[in-house]
DNA sequence: GCCGCTCGTCCAGCATACTGAACAGATGGC
DNA sequence: GCCATCTGTTCAGTATGCTGGACGAGCGGC
């Protein structure tokens, strides 16, 4: 089959210097997209363009480290990417905070409230408190969603200044949709983040699940050059009553108050605010 | 300051085919010892003793690829670590089942469990299932931890052959001790492996934190080259009374029979079996 | 405000990591 | 049982990534 060798032209290898390493990173954005696969390097290079050679050695080396580990002949992640990633969360202080704080809310405890961090136009989510709820609908740590069409994506794409705003829409036509309620145009996109600017939060209606809503706010990053995060709830549409919602973006509010700026915060004096236990 | 100057001799350098990447590991493992510090160029190079230019390259390659991140001049980890971190946990299906078993056992589901791997002489946790109980005193996801001194480590090593542990504690002296309980001595490991064997569970009896004990039991892996599992319950050992104890080793034992492997349990025959819900 | 320190970046030359093809083993099909 | 085709691995030659030193910028201090 000819016609399947699509070379992932990978434009972006304008050779760096150290292109070892640029591909590794290609290799393991591959591996991530193929679970449970495990190709070895002739189907990696089939799939990168790049020569098999250079990926074995790539592979073997990133083996070593445990960055991918072995299976049978093949490769697949390997465990220090846990590791690694659960240092990185680590090291973002909202991450911790996050926690405690969802733990605490009034309301918003007994749901699904998630957090994320805004990458260009995607959202990575960093970090969930499970409610009492049985939706088994979030997703996981790691995963990435547009920015578009989630309520965390549009909360922290409308604290952006508009020249930045406007650079990362500049050569943008199509926006991806999940269901027929996800924004397809640009134009529609601004509209919506001006009303989330007016309004202090974003809404996502059904626009990355059918049946379910999302409330989101922004939390700004401590650090410079830090994109801007946000926070979520989640909930199945039903449950989004007239009475409830108000109290659920209170509750987002608190939260993102709380994960600003912790010294302008009331807190309690103790060293420890776990919140009321027996 | 010349003392300071502790060349992390990384001795494991024999030369790799791709010394980048090897390096580049090393890069990862330096930044998540040192969380909050963002330390540039100079200060990897120092670390470890490898060449300032050199390092400068790297970075900026894993930086492309979002592996680390730019923290004004210096480097931290990225936000890529998460979401291949979030892949590789949902690559094994133990984890995926891990979360939904808890919730349906008798007992436990108010306790701490928890998911980890075996890794030379080191567990890896993989996954957590928060109880009820205010506890915080459970390893985030990605935390290494001993295997001589955990219920989930010394449930692994007795699983291994003979033969597997005498190599990996062949030139070991004194074993990590973190609380006046640890065993320190590979004799006293041993002995405890061997009850373990016996009695078909493990016991971290103040270990690891003074004042809490866990259990642990054994979870094959399903694919050849897998490093073996364990499942852990945790708790305070005011908890620990004689009649919850038996429950919660039922339990345990229940969890490594339905992730040891799903066909050979009894599992509803629709697609969904997350237990009873409204 | 000047100096000494250390920072991150740049550049030329050499050693070396990458390339491409040839190798041997495993596998499936007519 | 044989061939066709795949796999992963090996090897020599060369392009090239790595090295060490030099450069300019940014601080802190007697």
């Amino acid at each position: 089959m000819p016609e399947a060798i699509q070379i992932r032209d990978e434009a972006t290898e304008t050779d760096s210097l150290a292109p070892a390493v640029t591909r590794a990173g290609a290799i393991l954005d591959v591996l991530a997209d193929s679970a449970g696969e495990a190709p070895g390097p002739s189907e990696l290079a089939r799939r990168l363009g790049l020569p098999k050679s250079s990926i074995a050695n790539i592979c073997n080396a990133l083996a070593e480290i445990g960055l991918v580990r072995r299976i049978g002949t093949g490769f697949a992640l390997g465990r220090k990417l846990a590791e690694l990633g659960g240092a990185y969360l680590a090291s973002i202080d909202q991450v911790q905070e996050f926690y405690d704080a969802c733990r605490s809310l009034v309301t918003g405890s007994e749901e699904t409230v998630q957090l994320a961090v805004l990458d260009d136009l995607e959202m990575t989510y960093l970090a969930r408190h499970d409610g009492r709820q049985p939706v088994r609908l979030t997703s996981q740590i790691g995963r990435r969603l547009p920015a578009t069409i989630t309520a965390t994506g549009k909360a922290a794409l409308a604290s952006l200044p508009d020249a930045e705003l406007d650079r990362r829409l500049a050569d943008v036509r199509d926006l991806p949709a999940f269901t027929a309620n996800s924004l397809t145009t640009v134009a529609a996109l601004r509209a919506d983040l001006e009303l989330v600017r007016r309004r202090g939060y974003a809404m996502d209606d059904e626009e990355t699940v059918e049946g379910v809503v999302c409330y989101g706010v922004m939390i700004p990053g401590r650090r410079p050059g830090e994109g801007p995060y946000a926070a979520s709830i989640t909930l199945l549409k039903a449950r989004a009553t007239e009475e409830r919602v108000p109290l659920l973006i209170d509750d987002l509010h608190r939260l993102a108050r709380r994960l600003s700026d912790p010294l302008r915060v009331d807190q309690p004096p103790s060293r420890d605010g776990t919140g009321p236990s027996p």
